[in-house]
RNA sequence: GUGGUUGUAGCUCAGCUGGUUAGAGCGUCGGUUUGUGGUACCGAAAGUCGCCGGUUCGAACCCGGUCUUCCACCCCA
């Protein structure tokens, strides 16, 4: 054999059992999104590299796959730059396009650019892969999917209210039984920040807290001070190690700590409003949980925070996450639009389901009669039944290969087995004579002698 | 981007401190069975030991590089 071909680090194949698994959870999602009223668009595979650059921070940046110019790209570098030998000076002048990082900042560009056709509040879905050139891990790919759902030109909470909802309504309806879904709001991040005098090292104060989960209050305290964020701040943080239990308990601690800074109250008034709300209404199977070390997608989040963990006992990252954004088209020039989403993991998803073994096993459905091929008359003939199934909606297929010298019969049957085809259909030279078909069950072994009408009842 | 880990037949893996022709199970193919699959028995094919280079009389095994896998950081879905 030749040298085995492969494929990059990061990207997989999928084959028809995990296609149709996949399908699977694109569908619910897909409904469920629907159900809420979101539409969905599409976005080109790369963009303009400038749409997606300094959009993710400098971590992010390093994580755009860039795609290089046509032609002799390296001609047109002048020479003391390329001398230079500084990837990130040469970076932009050999490559203009770059493969999508993300839904979030391709829709802020979308929207913008198609400003005066949208109909707003817009409330748009995509399912489409993103690319990351990231170091992979377990549910941790270079090229995977992401399924968002977005709102811009409200800055309604109810929108909110309706994410948690939503969340809860895809879970519930792929069975993953009390998923979380964690929620925090920037503004309280700031109020914190602001209380304990570490305002303007906002980032790496959160980054620092976000840990508290795996390295504890120590290390915490450690990297803080470590940061430049000065003791008496970090002692005015101690009710918020200590912050546990119930959501309305919390509250009322943050609002102690907090009552001097007026966007503290504003994060608690809306982590309230959310909150009530959905005690109101009530979740199907998830829990909606305040955790005020939640601190994602920093760059552009500003207010309601969103991230759903795998169920207990799965490990894994997180496999949705979500967020109010403000100003995000401002980058490209639309102020005052903010908008609010949230976003599933297809991939997470799966592995997930998969580990749990919660996939129906329904899903995988394929053909449900094989004919067997004796030779060209019978295969005509076969073919002619075959027609009627189809039309009747049952999934059938004739062998393409015939027997030969009476062999190949066992292979024919080997065929169905394997492929957990449940019925095969005999049409040999005495069947066709007397037009009748053999109808095999291959899960009993059972043989009957049926006319057409009865074998399209008998498989249907 | 940092540190570690992994790679042997289609798949899962053995292979001792370097020593003849690299093994097993499963799968595949053929036969027992020329109109009957799953079970059983018999037989066969299949490996550049990830790739490139080095050390050695001799390398799957030791060394260097590289790709890949998984893990911990970083970050994230």
């Amino acid at each position: 054999m030749a040298q085995k071909p492969s494929i990059p680090k990061g990207t997989r194949d999928f084959n028809p059992e995990q296609v149709a698994k996949r399908n699977y959870i694109f569908s619910t999602i897909k409904s469920q999104f629907e159900t809420f009223g979101f539409q969905p668009i599409e976005t080109p595979s790369f963009e303009n590299s400038d749409t997606l650059m300094g959009k993710y921070g400098e971590e992010g940046d390093r994580l755009i796959f860039k795609i290089l110019n046509s032609g002799d790209y390296l001609s047109k570098v002048n020479d003391d730059l390329y001398a230079e030998k500084n990837s990130n000076k040469i970076t932009p002048k050999i490559s203009e396009k770059a493969l999508r990082y993300d839904l979030t900042v391709p829709f802020a560009r979308y929207v913008v650019q198609h400003q005066n056709d949208i109909e707003f509040p817009f409330k748009r879905y995509q399912m489409q892969p993103v690319w990351r050139a990231d170091r992979p891990q377990k549910g941790r790919f270079r090229e995977f999917y992401q399924c968002d759902a977005d709102v811009v030109g409200s800055d309604s909470l109810w929108q909110e209210v309706e994410f948690v909802q939503l969340y809860d309504n895809v879970f519930t309806a792929l069975g993953l039984k009390d998923t979380t879904i964690n929620i925090n709001n920037r503004k309280i991040l700031s109020g914190i920040a602001e209380v304990i005098g570490a305002s303007d090292k906002l980032i790496d104060f959160t980054v620092a807290l976000d840990k508290l989960d795996k390295i504890g209050e120590e290390k915490v305290k450690e990297e803080m001070l470590s940061k430049a964020i000065p003791q008496s701040g970090i002692d005015k943080l101690q009710p918020l190690f200590s912050l546990a239990g119930s959501f309305d308990g919390q509250i009322e601690s943050l609002k102690d700590i907090l009552s001097t800074s007026e966007e503290g109250k504003k994060g608690i008034e809306e982590l309230e409003f959310i909150n009530n709300a959905i005690n109101t209404l009530g979740l199907k199977s998830a829990k909606l949980q305040l955790d005020v070390t939640l601190a994602r997608g920093l760059n552009y989040y500003t207010g309601a925070i969103f991230e759903v963990s795998a169920p207990e006992g799965v490990k894994m990252g997180s496999i949705g996450g979500g967020g109010r954004y403000d100003d995000l088209t401002g980058i490209f020039g639309l102020k005052n639009v903010s908008g609010v989403g949230i976003s599933f993991g297809l991939d997470r998803i799966y592995l997930v389901i998969e580990e749990l073994g919660l996939f129906p096993e329904t899903i995988t459905k394929s053909t449900e009669v094989l004919f067997i091929n004796f030779g060209d008359n019978e295969a005509l003939f076969s073919l002619k039944a075959i027609k009627v199934l189809r039309e009747n909606g049952v999934n059938a297929e004739l062998y393409p290969d015939k027997i030969t010298n009476g062999k190949h019969m066992k292979k024919q049957m080997n065929y169905a087995n394997k492929r957990n085809i449940p019925f095969v259909v005999l049409m040999g030279e005495e069947e066709m004579n007397s037009e009748v078909y053999t109808l095999k069950n291959m899960n009993t072994g059972d043989q009957t002698k049926l006319d057409l009408t009865a074998l399209i009842k008998a498989v249907k």
